[in-house]
DNA sequence: ATCATTGCAAACACTTTGCATACGC
DNA sequence: GCGTATGCAAAGTGTTTGCAATGAT
């Protein structure tokens, strides 16, 4: 697909939600499409600052909070210091390394709760996040 | 179990961890023990400057850092604003309602994970978080 | 006497808010 | 033209840091 297609297939899911499609909230859509590396909002801004020269962090701040409220994207709060933000596929659970701070994806099969949770409350988002020493900070250092 | 019992069996287990039990120490392990309710750090500091009036934020931060580096607390990032805190137990999920903000805990009775993930990776923590509308708000109000 | 712990105040970092400017239909 | 979106600057808030005072052995 060209750009030129991307961009009006983004507009069209932005407008299937019940958001305008400005540009910096298209650049900020694809961004998140391209880039499923758990961005927060400074890597965000930083980045698409160089398409957009006069985008604000306000901006980006608004966007994912609109994003969020519509169910676009999740919020991975696995970082105790700052938002990190996430296309919204299919559930998958997270593992951020403790020593290198990195962030990845993984499977989950199953997950089997008190199935009266589902029944009596109202689930809008779910998150599994497991925290420890990735392979490759276990091979590479003495921990 | 009397209150004296109780506290040398609290400074017992800091020993055992590694932690030289001071008063401010045995007094945040205490409410922990006794307040399921996954306190932020605000409400553990004005709980329990009653109890010891020269008290000090920054204490209760350096004590629950000090208590999660040892394995005794867990983290809970549920929250997006602020660290929440539960004494290490057996694994459990947390349930946060997005419109009264209550966060319980419900039973996970199993998680099936890729086991490569398990196999290459060192894990140090786990979290399940739900989020949604809880049972109480979904009766009483029109969400 | 020495080393660890506490606690105040200031600094930090992420996020939100207020408001004026610019944009789009 | 009018309502919405943007973006700057300032304020807000949870957390960390520096350092002096205090406490324990």
């Amino acid at each position: 697909m060209n750009d030129k297609n991307q961009i009006s297939n983004i507009s069209e899911i932005l407008r299937e939600n019940g958001i305008s499609p400005s540009l910096q909230r298209i650049q900020v859509y694809k961004y998140l499409l391209e880039n499923h590396t758990h961005p927060n909002v400074d890597t965000i801004y930083k980045d698409l600052v160089h398409i957009i020269p006069t985008l604000s962090k306000t901006t980006v701040y608004n966007t994912l909070k609109l994003f969020q409220s519509k169910g676009l994207v999740s919020v991975l709060t696995i970082d105790e210091n700052e938002a990190r933000f996430d296309i919204n596929t299919h559930i998958h659970g997270h593992f951020k390394c403790i020593n290198c701070n990195k962030i990845f994806d993984f499977d989950v099969e199953s997950i089997k709760i008190d199935p009266k949770i589902e029944k009596e409350n109202k689930i809008i988002d779910e998150q599994f996040y497991i925290k420890g020493f990735c392979k490759e900070c276990l091979e590479n250092e003495e921990i």
